[in-house]
DNA sequence: AGATAACACTTTCGATTTGCAAGTGAAAAT
DNA sequence: ATTTTCACTTGCAAATCGAAAGTGTTATCT
């Protein structure tokens, strides 16, 4: 692996892997909004390209802030998980979706504007820990229900 | 100006601005290591090209997030200042600093290890006021300068 | 069992962006 | 008056992006 990062500087280091239009949008996407498939996310309303989506999952997993895992009654579906690593990244992405909120929103008028951002603002530790608890939960059952091979298809 | 952002969440509308390789970067040279001409960003460590630093401060001025003025005595070099909108990244930053440092030290051994980063880790909500303070009170002082006319040649 | 559909990519290729180097024009210093 | 400094701009090759089509494997349907 050749050389990826410019200095010696933490927060250019961490700009060096994150840096770039789609990293925190697939990051957002997994923590948020419980995206964990290549369709989930080649699905989205940011309307990432294929490639570009494969080749940044590609480079998250080598720098063990996601996960790929195949569900045990499926041989087809990847699914991706946040590590660790990844579930640290939710402070950066609160903080992004503070100052997106106040400071883009007289270019960007049709951002949504949902009650939830004064929760946010006013308690910011409270809710990144609500969020990484979230997300935790939700992936914990996730990896329970597969152990117990309980994931037969419905319907 | 053509639409710059790709949907209504504010995050992804953080990221259409400073999601690249090189904004957040000089927005960490000026709030942190106290840069403010285009000579100081050029000649930084991590040693942008002229021209993606021409064009990266045009798109910040235009977003507000910067200003760019002369000094009186001076009418050559730019000085270039955050604005509230470019001061309020700091949140941003100090998430980023964090992050770099905890999860990217075992792919980038050489990354400096400051005893400020416990600090900083330790009580962010301080941290993040005291950047701002700092870099408000060496802004404030330049204006006073530059007011009076007090900013004459030393050496 | 065979056909079809779904999924997770990969490939192709034109367009855009990046980054290095050199050049420009105006202001400041000598 | 000449040289140097500063803040860019231009040119160009290389890398990256992004839309669309293609590939191979794994379900699902009949």
């Amino acid at each position: 692996m050749n050389n990826k990062f410019r200095c010696n500087c933490p927060i250019t280091s961490a700009l060096d892997i994150l840096g770039d239009r789609w990293t925190l949008v697939i990051i957002k996407q997994m923590l948020i909004e419980g995206k964990k498939t290549f369709k989930d996310f080649s699905e989205s309303e940011e309307a990432i390209a294929t490639n570009i989506l494969s080749s940044r999952l590609k480079m998250l997993e080598e720098f063990n802030i996601i996960t790929k895992e195949k569900l045990l009654n499926n041989n087809k579906t990847n699914i991706y998980t946040l590590t660790q690593k990844g579930i640290a990244l939710t402070p950066i992405i609160v903080e992004l979706c503070i100052w997106g909120d106040v400071n883009m929103r007289d270019f960007q008028p049709e951002m949504i504007d949902g009650e939830y951002m004064d929760a946010l603002k006013n308690n910011k530790e409270k809710s990144i820990l609500e969020l990484q608890k979230k997300y935790l939960e939700k992936t914990d059952s996730k990896k329970k229900i597969k152990n117990v091979n309980y994931n037969f298809k419905q319907k």
